[in-house]
DNA sequence: ACCTGATATGTAATCGGTTGCAAGATGATT
DNA sequence: AATCATCTTGCAACCGATTACATATCAGGT
């Protein structure tokens, strides 16, 4: 028992047939006479003869993976957009090849963005460089995308989303409304926000600047904004208010009943993703639902598209859904 | 301007030098003259010159990539310690490929334990097959193992987790405790489960049949067993519940809420991993931290030093701690 | 002046497949 | 019987780097 890996050459030896031959076997058996064809099968299954995949990304010119660039892999929002690209991209032969932004440097991720690395990439982080990226391999952008980029973009409508989640509260009597926000620069911070405005302005009302809680995405910051929410007069502060995150909603929630109010009651709190957790806490939270899973897989979907030419649309906005749980109810009610 | 990438010999024959002497001034400068660098250097800069990995690879008959096999990409468990990993193999020079043991196929899984495509493996499926994996290119294993693999692995104390959890139980007045399993078959339930039992036993308390309680570690198989535990006469079910996931306790929270009930009054609680939110969520839940990035970054470092040839612990047991929150409390205490 | 060892560079084989081109075989058409 | 299209197969160049080996240069020692 030799130790030595087989290769094409001694898969052929053993078949009777020419290298050229094994190879036209593995991949593109219908050039092949039957007969050859389990020839060579047979000589694959006697050595175990696996091929290099190194040596035919070489000749193709291609690389077989896909990147994705996540902004924070521990954040369980883009792990299920992930597993969205992955259900997609296996299937169709490509390895899915995932880079933390935050980790990794920013020559590395122009090292990423490189033809012999990776096929294509897909971009879950706004805040890039869009120059970085331009002009490199095929790309897509899904939910956050880098302003001034030309790339196709899978997303959501943020703006209708805020209009479902302010038209929600309004319709339970809130007039007095506040929103929290993502970290200033991103542009899902930029559009829920003016979303949010714009929806107040539709309903004659105006988002003051003390109803605006500058936070993160993170669960910390949602913690934080209770406590300045909980420093303004009961008489003059939002009775209800939108988070840009789900994160930012439950450590609001769970810092403002640790502190002995409770939600709904003396606070409306709508969310945003539907994360899974969320519709078992209590109250379960009512928000807003991106549908995480398809936003990955039609964006591994679409960049393939781009990969073999064919034309893609350039947008693609995915409908979001307002889900009423149990952390919203009508101004003022007591219980 | 002209479209082709510049290969190697385009820099040799603009920096005046032979291909071979461009290959060591990028990959060991010091074998190569000051002036000679610069020359090759320049070169690099004014061509735009990146190189080929495909061509490496092959060359060195290495890949540059470490693959993760994880049993379920959208669970932010497996997320943070992706997110370990990834922080270990970037500035070691290795891409990250994750594949979806759900998604892949068993075949495909085969494919990526294959020295062509990457040049070592992170088990993190205690499900695999370990003749599939035995044998084929250097691979650790972490958190879940695969019985029968020798491979190193990093992994927590189980039993002992589970001697904290019922310690705290029993040291709160408990005397009827409940466990709630993972899957059946899956190697971090059976160890669970045997350390609850150990533990009661310690304590002269053996445990019964209707006091396990089998989840699969998921939401909704936690809000399953608060169905099964309310059906169960209140003077005899269990007063407190040690879980094998945080995911379940939460799913039996929320449900033994809705229904009426309070946690900890009527049912104490004792999660496990420690997932972020379960510290903002009411009541802040009691639970076994797991250190996830520690885990993963840890696994990688092996996983590396292994393919270096450098001599490896086999084992390697981190520590868990007990994190009390407000889900627990003395048993029999109103309010 | 000659030898030795270190340093710097070039030559060419090599990694393991893929594929354009050509040739031989087979069958159909006129 | 000659011609042509189709199907199968082999030959050999090629993908783009790395590296063993050979060669050239130069400093220092005797």
């Amino acid at each position: 028992m030799k130790h030595e890996r087989p290769k094409i050459s001694d898969v052929a030896r053993i078949a009777g047939v020419s290298t050229a031959t094994v190879s036209r076997a593995i991949s593109s058996p219908d050039r092949v006479s039957v007969e050859t064809r389990a020839a060579v099968q047979a000589a694959i299954d006697s050595t175990g003869y696996r091929l290099n995949h190194a040596a035919r990304n070489l000749r193709r010119r291609r690389t077989g993976g896909i990147v994705a660039l996540v902004p924070n892999l521990a954040n369980p929002f883009f792990s299920q957009i992930l597993s969205g690209i992955a259900s997609v991209l296996g299937p169709a032969g490509y390895n899915l090849l995932v880079a933390d932004t935050e980790t990794a440097g920013a020559d590395s991720l122009l090292d990423y963005a490189e033809p012999s690395r990776a096929d294509g990439l897909i971009v879950l982080d706004g805040r890039l460089s869009a120059d970085a990226l331009r002009g490199r391999v095929p790309l897509v952008e899904a939910c956050e995308w880098v302003p001034g980029l030309a790339a196709p973009r899978i997303r959501i409508d943020n703006l209708a989303a805020a209009e479902l989640a302010i038209g929600h509260l309004h319709d339970l009597g809130h007039r007095r409304i506040g929103h929290v926000t993502g970290p200033r620069g991103n542009v899902l911070t930029e559009s829920r926000l003016t979303g949010t405005r714009a929806a107040l302005a539709a309903r004659h009302l105006v988002l003051t600047d003390d109803a605006i809680y500058s936070g993160d995405f993170s669960i910390e910051s949602g913690q934080a904004v209770a406590d300045t929410w909980l420093g303004q007069p009961a008489t003059s502060r939002p009775t209800a208010l939108f988070f840009a995150s789900d994160a930012m909603a439950c450590g609001f929630i769970g810092e403002v009943q640790h502190r002995g109010l409770s939600v709904p009651r003396d606070v409306s709190v709508v969310g945003f993703d539907d994360i899974e957790l969320v519709a078992h806490i209590s109250p379960p939270l009512t928000t807003i639902r991106q549908p995480r899973t398809d936003i990955g897989r039609r964006a591994a979907e679409r960049l393939l598209a781009k990969i073999v030419g064919d034309p893609v649309d350039e947008d693609t906005i995915l409908p979001v859904e307002l889900v009423v749980r149990a952390s919203t109810c009508r101004v003022g009610r007591t219980g």
